[in-house]
DNA sequence: ATACATACC
DNA sequence: CACTGGTATGTAT
């Protein structure tokens, strides 16, 4: 019994460590809070031969224990729905750790674990063998973005902490963030971190010029700039430092003053060599991923500063050693948990896992966590191309509404705005999901699928109704609509036809991508992110807000003391694979009992609400045999026992798994038009027809300047630029 | 095909 | 006081 107490006891109070963690937000340790970015720093200078300087230790900047500040934003919080329900999900979240604890000990317990580790070890060589250090990739981004806007047009907040947004920050001044203010958090919570913080608004309209503006300098860095959001992006600017006989330093130094001319706005930048032939598998959105190493490094400088990682596989691997995991892209708050629960908090405690993770691949994503230990990445910087956009949608948050009329008139806003944007954009789709969020924050999603291409007002607005009807009754806070399965409408109605009938011709293009404005210019600069509405002027901006950077907070400002930094990082992406790992999920009401799910909380009502929760608990059990699905699934439901991502399947004991092949990640394909290895021999522009000596992406960059100069529409562009990305590439194959 | 969770900006 | 909006992806059924 004691020991059950103390384990007990225990459990609870780690809940409540890993709740109170949680509630900081998401982006917390993401960027470098603390500790992390006292880590992070020490690994820099280490890694750059850099003196360490003094301060290190110390002074961090942060005014308050990043502690106290957890506890004064979980105190905030505390009571409120919102809580609740990260409480809830703590709760379930601990709960799958547990499961999969249990999991990995069955696992461990007959396996011969040397053998395993040497079967890793293959792996890794293998990885090893396809790291490519030939290209010069970097990762650039502003520095506390949308603060340092406001600070141009209002010098007196200078020095000062102030927060931009409304209800919920987009962004922090430096000054506000070593009050643990950051983005994405409540304005009511960052009032109780710092007082005196200066709330500002958002202007929309000037990111958007300066982020134009920002965009047009890397550009001439790298036309193929796979733009990040409004103010980052990723470049590959091996052909500009060659052509100008700069080393990367100089060439990243004057990139950065440039912008500094253009815009009297700062950013940072991290150099890397990335790489990786194959596996670019990920590509989370339209950007990238690309280097996340060149990510990671912008991180470390970042106030106004740049990072060079050595272009050295064993200076890349302990640069990586003492890195968090958390700052790997794709490593959220639920997979640093799940890879805490086994050991990982770094990315060199990988190795010393290695043999967990081959056990239980289907969890943590064996060659995503792989090719993380070796900072493998990929390296291929390219432009998002409209086909690549697989959904459109448009959602709200309200104060919580649980009349009817009242939520099919927000419904009815909701559809009218998304017929905007799919008729401004040029799209249309076949699959209509409907999300709403219950004033438990609750979310739920239900979709159909249609025999017609959907874009009009009335059609969304009639399916979701049609979705929502059954659901009732119901208490909202947030109601959307998405369209997915998409069609171009860019692509073959408008301009010339016999364009793009050539180009067409030129590549078979087919099947699934449309194109669609791909053009950069068009693209445009300002966000592309954010493109997709651009218009509508209505309602004006609405808040983005997206968390722009999230960053960290602190820094080490004394180095510079000027700039901020902001940032943390975002990170990109990609290796994906393992973050997804996790799903779970959880919630989800009996199927039988009624079909229809959710049924609010509705105010008083818990019992429904609890009834979910517990049925999933319920599901705790379970896992491994399959003789309890049945009852579990009469019990509740869902549950999914683990599932995550990833990757390469491999792992088996049984076979050998042959390594990893790099196509076999998931990913792999899905960057079928990746320029993959470019080498540079003579290609032919389908365009102007010159020929050029280049590798694909100087290829597809060349032909972006082709058409934009032609003006064919983007679409046809796009067309172009994949057909010629696949096509011209087996050609280079063969050469 | 649907539903859900996670991630990132 | 009260925790955004948009998109992508992976997995399970």
């Amino acid at each position: 019994m004691k020991e059950e107490n103390t384990e007990e006891s225990k459990q609870a109070s780690q809940e409540t460590e890993s709740l109170v963690k949680r509630l900081a937000g998401p982006s917390t340790g993401k960027a470098g809070y603390d500790i992390t970015f006292l880590t992070v720093l020490l690994v820099w200078c280490l890694v750059s031969d850099f003196p360490v300087p003094s301060l290190f230790p110390p002074t961090i900047r942060l005014q308050k224990d990043q502690t106290e500040i957890n506890r004064i934003i979980a105190d905030a919080s505390k009571g409120s729905k919102f809580y609740e329900n990260e409480k809830r999900k703590d709760k379930d979240l601990t709960e799958r750790i547990r499961k999969i604890l249990k999991q990995r000990d069955e696992a461990m317990k007959g396996a011969d674990i040397s053998r395993i580790e040497a079967l890793v070890d293959n792996m890794l060589s293998e990885l090893e063998a396809q790291r490519d250090l030939s290209q010069i990739i970097v990762h650039v981004d502003m520095d506390a973005f949308f603060a340092n806007v406001e600070l141009l047009y209002n010098p007196d907040l200078e020095g000062k902490p102030f927060g931009v947004g409304h209800g919920v920050l987009t962004t922090a001044s430096y000054e506000a963030r070593k009050y643990g203010v950051r983005s994405g958090m409540p304005t009511y919570i960052a009032k109780k971190l710092c007082p005196e913080l200066i709330l500002v608004s958002n202007h929309f309209q000037k990111y958007m010029d300066k982020s134009k503006q920002v965009m047009d300098v890397f550009r001439r860095y790298d036309p193929s700039i796979a733009i990040a959001g409004c103010d980052e992006g990723y470049l590959n600017i091996t052909p500009y430092c060659e052509e100008h006989g700069l080393t990367p330093d100089e060439c990243v130094q004057e990139m950065r003053s440039k912008v500094f001319e253009d815009t009297q706005l700062t950013a940072s930048a991290g150099i890397a060599p990335n790489k990786v032939p194959s596996y670019s598998s990920w590509c989370y959105q339209m950007l990238t991923q690309k280097q996340m190493l060149a990510k990671i490094c912008s991180d470390k400088n970042k106030p106004n500063g740049q990072f060079h990682l050595p272009f050295d596989a064993k200076a890349i691997v302990e640069f990586m050693r003492d890195l968090s995991i958390r700052k790997v892209p794709g490593v959220g708050r639920v997979n640093e948990r799940l890879l805490e629960s086994i050991g990982i908090k770094t990315c060199g405690d990988i190795y010393q896992y290695r043999a967990t993770v081959y056990l239980m691949d289907k969890q943590f994503g064996l060659g995503f966590l792989l090719r993380t230990y070796l900072g493998i990445g990929s390296n291929v910087v390219q432009p998002y191309q409209r086909e690549e956009r697989k959904s459109i949608g448009a959602e709200r948050t309200f104060s919580a509404l649980g009349d009817k009329e009242k939520i099919f008139n927000k419904l009815e806003e909701i559809a009218q705005e998304l017929e905007h944007d799919m008729e401004t954009n040029g799209w249309t789709g076949r699959t209509v999901t409907l999300k709403y969020k219950l004033d438990t924050y609750q979310v739920f999603t239900r979709a159909k699928s249609m025999d017609k291409w959907i874009t009009k007002k009335e059609d969304l607005f009639a399916i979701g109704k049609e979705l929502l009807m059954p659901e009732f009754p119901l208490r909202l806070r947030l109601i959307g609509l998405r369209v997915t399965k998409l069609k171009d409408l860019r692509n073959q109605a408008s301009s010339s036809a016999g364009i793009k009938r050539f180009f067409e011709s030129v590549k078979h293009d087919s099947p699934r991508k449309k194109p669609r404005l791909n053009d950069p210019q068009t693209v445009q600069e300002g966000l592309n992110i954010c493109d997709p509405e651009e218009g509508h002027g209505e309602n004006d901006e609405s808040m983005p807000g997206f968390h722009e950077d999230d960053e960290r907070d602190l820094e080490p400002s004394q180095h510079e003391a000027s700039d901020e930094d902001e940032y943390a990082d975002g990170e990109d992406k990609d290796l994906e694979q393992s973050a997804s790992t996790l799903s779970g999920k959880k919630t989800t009401i009996d199927s039988k009992q009624r079909p229809r799910p959710p049924v609010s909380a509705p105010a008083g009502i818990t019992i429904h609400t609890r009834t979910f929760t517990e049925g999933n608990d319920a599901s705790k059990n379970t896992k491994s045999s399959e003789s309890d699905q049945e009852e579990k699934e009469r019990q509740h439901q869902p549950r999914r026992v683990l599932k995550p991502a990833s990757v390469a399947h491999t792992s088996t004991t049984g076979k050998t798994s042959s390594s990893i092949k790099p196509s076999s990640f998931k990913g792999g394909a899905k960057n079928t038009r990746e320029r993959v290895a470019s080498r540079e021999e003579p290609l032919e522009c389908p365009i102007c027809g010159r020929t050029l000596m280049t590798d694909n992406q100087g290829l597809n960059a060349h032909v972006d300047f082709c058409l934009s100069r032609t003006a064919i529409r983007e679409a046809q562009a796009e067309s172009i630029i994949s057909s010629i990305s696949k096509k011209p590439m087996a050609r280079t194959t063969k050469r």
